[in-house]
DNA sequence: CATGAATGAGCGTTCATTCAT
DNA sequence: AATGAATGAACGCTCATTCAT
């Protein structure tokens, strides 16, 4: 009796594959990604993904906290690498340029994105992570006196929010320079 | 033959009330707002609303066109009164802050906003015109030294576009503060 | 300018093939006869059958109209030949026995005797004749003294809604039998 | 091997929770009542409802044979009373009415009677015990005189199929009142 | 023998677009 | 030029049944 239950393993990689393939339509087609397409990619019927996600809103959620999951764990790399030493205000700023990027090549972490911040206190538990490490960034850059005071957890997840994903590199680029100032303390 | 022929001027009009029921429900309920209600809305019949405009990406456009007119106006007004000695910064600042609220009240001026700078060179008239009195801002901002030497006319789009609309006003003031000291000059 | 509008004579005709094919579909298979089987059947896309039909529930009620309305003449000539001088007893079983071979030959029409008497007051003109005169052919054979004075047009409603229908011929017969004298008078 | 295999007792069981299930499903949404929910229901998998009952109808089979049974020992019990000295026309009457509330409290029972007499030469024991029974009290009023000479256990079947059991208790109740003539003798 | 994941045809419905009148 | 009926692919979802474990 080493496992909880027999023949788990193949759901549990139908489950994989339908995030996976949900994850790629969505990626393109935002959630504006069909069923039975999603279905197809995945390999399977249209029967089993309902049997995993019992409505497309299910799906859409799941894939949402995937991304952010990986938002979190960006969050608190930054974190890690601010305690050992690295300027808080930079952690943050590599933070939102990166997180940017990642929703430029993926309409479905946009989504995510905007979730945050939304829900009530920290309904997943992952958007619990990302809120402490980018709390305490923060904190970090107001101690060391490289970001304004004012600034917020919800602020950061505004500009997420916000930023022009759907445009070139080069605007992204401008934007995030554009937006840095409301953040920073000086000049 | 007795019977009246619609005349040029009944095309007209019809026009105009096709376009006004297109900003009206794609102002609740975005790019969704289905053909056939948007026909009903204008009191005539689907094929009409085929006629005037082929497509329904050209109906949506179309609707973008009227708004960027009265971005186009603002944009004039606030010139204006910073040719009058207001405070270009001010005045810029009050130009964003109006569009803002005005995409937070119709879906489909959002979509307007998006749409500016993003084509080639001055498709449209009304784009020339907001460009020219946004650029004169900037400038006359920049010559008092109250705004930046980097900001453009793109960027102030830029804004215009990740504006967090269909967030509660406190967001999209708080959005504002958060992103003016992109723009202005000091502190 | 003789008649209403131009172009209706086509979507007539489809509203009656449509109807047709629903009471066709719904005869053998009941109401679960299926939208894209009836407009198939019909020669129509699902598209037109919705625009006559916008729910499956519509539908259904338009067939079960139809039929009451032939249980309204069926009845309403009974009551004439009554009127001639037939007895009205025999009138009133001569209609019942009709009434059950056509609902023996068409699930649709069961539906129909089923929703009889059910609703509010009259709420279906059809039904309304049929009551009236179903109602007159009672009273007259109450005054002939050849039916129960306990009778009532609900009684008949109920008898017809709870015929044998999908038994053969024989077994409806002798139900028939079994039932009349509940309704007639003597023996 | 120390690990048990299922025993023959244990699909014993496994039947009877399956049949209690699904006659409490089916009681209240009839045979639309979904396989999946029946094995909930019934606390096992729906592998293990299919190796028992091979097809949905198989099982509604099921449920019908034993509400038959419930039906034979009715009418066992009041042949018994009539045995007794009971007026045997009241006691047919009897079980016709409880038989009807019956259905009218579950949608199984329904199918259940109107299964009767349907099938070839007596299938089913219980319903051989029935029909044994419903004959002696038919014969019994018969030779009493107060039941017709007419009437055979087909006929209670056929009452029995087609009683109202979907309408409220007096029209029930009337029902009964409007089809009793056609059994008893007299008036 | 039990499990429960997988299947896939089918359902009712929507909507941008076409075209006969 | 206007009408509005017709089209049909697509959508999200259900459920009896099969089959690998």
């Amino acid at each position: 009796m080493s496992h909880n239950r027999p023949s788990r393993a193949d759901a549990v990689r139908n489950r994989r594959r339908i995030l996976e393939a949900a994850r790629e339509q969505m990626g393109s087609h935002g959630s504006a990604a069909g069923m039975d397409d999603i279905a197809q990619a995945a390999g399977v019927a249209v029967g089993t993904l309902y049997r995993h996600f019992p409505t497309k809103a299910d799906l859409v959620s799941a894939v949402i906290a995937e991304h952010v999951g990986e938002v979190a764990e960006d969050a608190e790399a930054s974190l890690a690498r601010a305690r050992g030493g690295a300027p808080a205000i930079d952690e943050l700023a590599g933070f939102l340029d990166r997180t940017t990027e990642a929703i430029a090549h993926n309409q479905a972490v946009k989504v995510a994105a905007r979730s945050l911040g939304v829900e009530g206190p920290a309904e997943q538990p992952d958007e619990a992570r990302a809120s402490a490490a980018v709390g305490e960034l923060i904190r970090r850059g107001q101690d060391a006196g490289t970001i304004r005071g004012s600034v917020s957890v919800a602020d950061i997840y505004l500009l997420m929010a916000t930023a022009p994903t759907d445009q070139p590199a080069a605007v992204r680029q401008r934007w995030l320079q554009l937006v840095l100032p409301g953040i920073r303390t000086g000049q």
